[in-house]
DNA sequence: GCCGTTCCTTGCGCTCCCGCAAGGAACATG
DNA sequence: CATGTTCCTTGCGGGAGCGCAAGGAACGGC
């Protein structure tokens, strides 16, 4: 029946998965009922990879919750250069437009990996805030840590060399998308990422992350591969963050 | 009596001007006892230029808002690297760490200018917005914008030269801080504002910012002076700012 | 299995911008 | 007015990292 409903892209209520949602922060303090009446009014939606949720902007007239797969938001400025302004995890609310009181989307959320997205209409926030105020508060904390993020890469970029920044950033990505691999030694990232994306998080060209990359290769620090990252040796990496 | 009010440096809720707090986007939509009521918690400040509300990692205990002045909200790196994060304009909350989910505050806002703001006990926060939800909604919009600006400031430091980068800075500036020069010609930056600040809101150093005032006065686009600015062509200006 | 596309690597020259250094101007303080 | 402090300017040299270019490797589609 799910796949059935993926083949389609979009599908049904019944298909949530409600443990999953239940799970998580978002909806902590959110009674069933209220849960259950705010499922019924969203849609659900199958992503491939390398298409867009939504573009940058479209009219925004939707709000998102990642629950499966991995998402890449882009911004491209005016000189047709790219960059990432973020991912989007699972359990991730975005597109969250109306929130920065904006009536366009700023970016597109491009699947790097197969991704299902449930959605929202924008006038379904207001009537449920009314009702559970918590999930306002809830709210405003995500976007809360989301400044943080933005002002640590703000000062990174400041303050850091290059080597610095990817340092810092491929940790990130291993907390937030890390997975023990396999093949025994070191952790790796759990969803296809380029050169040219780590670039376009850092604010560097793909010629200068594929340099480092070689360069920690090299010292055993890191194990590259085809839009694949291996991490062997998290505490050097660590170091280089640090600055040595 | 608010002269001897601010000798002290503390204040009585009685002197707050309520006309300039009911003009506030923030308090939009609230009702004038509520609005009463949540000044009656509140305690007035006064702050003197170069001196800090609070410390960047101090216990947050309160948050604020700030009615006259103007303060630049610095973070220090772990290696003594200061960056500018913000400037807080009158009318702005700040010191909102609770929002972000966090129980000390991330940077130290410093008064450029003498300044006065307004506090109250984070409890404060909870029990006002459980009785006004809306209150919760103007403050997600005010960090939701925000995050906006500090993604703009990664896409430009991402992919703008230096110069693009500070013209963009001085133009923003100019529209949160600017006004009509008395001496005619030009609109200059209404705050005691030195090159090194500007080098710190554009992750730069204060040499380079330096040449290029110097060398914008003598296309007669700006005119500098010691700890001010004033911009006599703001077209091109915004030229500069998109690449010529 | 072949071919086209996407992704990665590496060398080389150049440029933008930083960092150092030294001097000067504006302002505060007694 | 004298002295110290903060802030600004400008020259010069060096280096980090960008851009170009060319080649190679992995992957997908038919």
């Amino acid at each position: 029946m799910y796949l059935r409903a993926s083949e389609v892209g979009d599908s049904s209520v019944a298909d949530i998965d409600r443990s999953l949602v239940r799970s998580l922060p978002l909806f902590a303090n959110m009674a069933d009922v209220e849960l259950e009446r705010m499922l019924a009014r969203a849609a659900m939606r199958r992503i491939p990879p390398g298409e867009a949720v939504f573009e940058q902007g479209q009219k925004a007239t939707q709000f998102f919750l990642l629950l499966h797969g991995r998402l890449k938001v882009t911004q491209v400025t005016a000189e047709g250069q790219q960059i990432i302004v973020r991912v989007v995890h699972p359990g991730d609310l975005f597109g969250f437009a109306q929130a920065l009181q904006r009536d366009d989307y700023p970016g597109t959320p491009i699947a790097a990996a197969e991704s299902v997205v449930i959605c929202w209409p924008n006038e379904v926030w207001a009537s449920i805030v009314e009702q559970n105020p918590n999930l306002a508060v809830n709210a405003m904390r995500t976007i809360g840590q989301r400044l943080q993020e933005a002002h640590t890469r703000i000062r990174e970029m400041s303050t850091e060399e290059v080597e610095r920044r990817v340092a810092h950033a491929v940790l990130r990505l291993m907390d937030q998308a890390g997975r023990r691999d396999a093949d025994g030694d070191g952790v790796h990232i759990d969803f296809p990422l380029t050169r040219q994306d780590v670039a376009e998080m850092t604010g560097t060209t793909l010629h200068t992350v594929s340099r480092l990359f070689s360069a920690w290769e090299s010292q055993g620090i890191v194990k590259g591969g085809r839009q694949k990252l291996l991490i062997r040796d998290r505490a050097r990496l660590e170091a280089l963050a640090e600055g040595q």
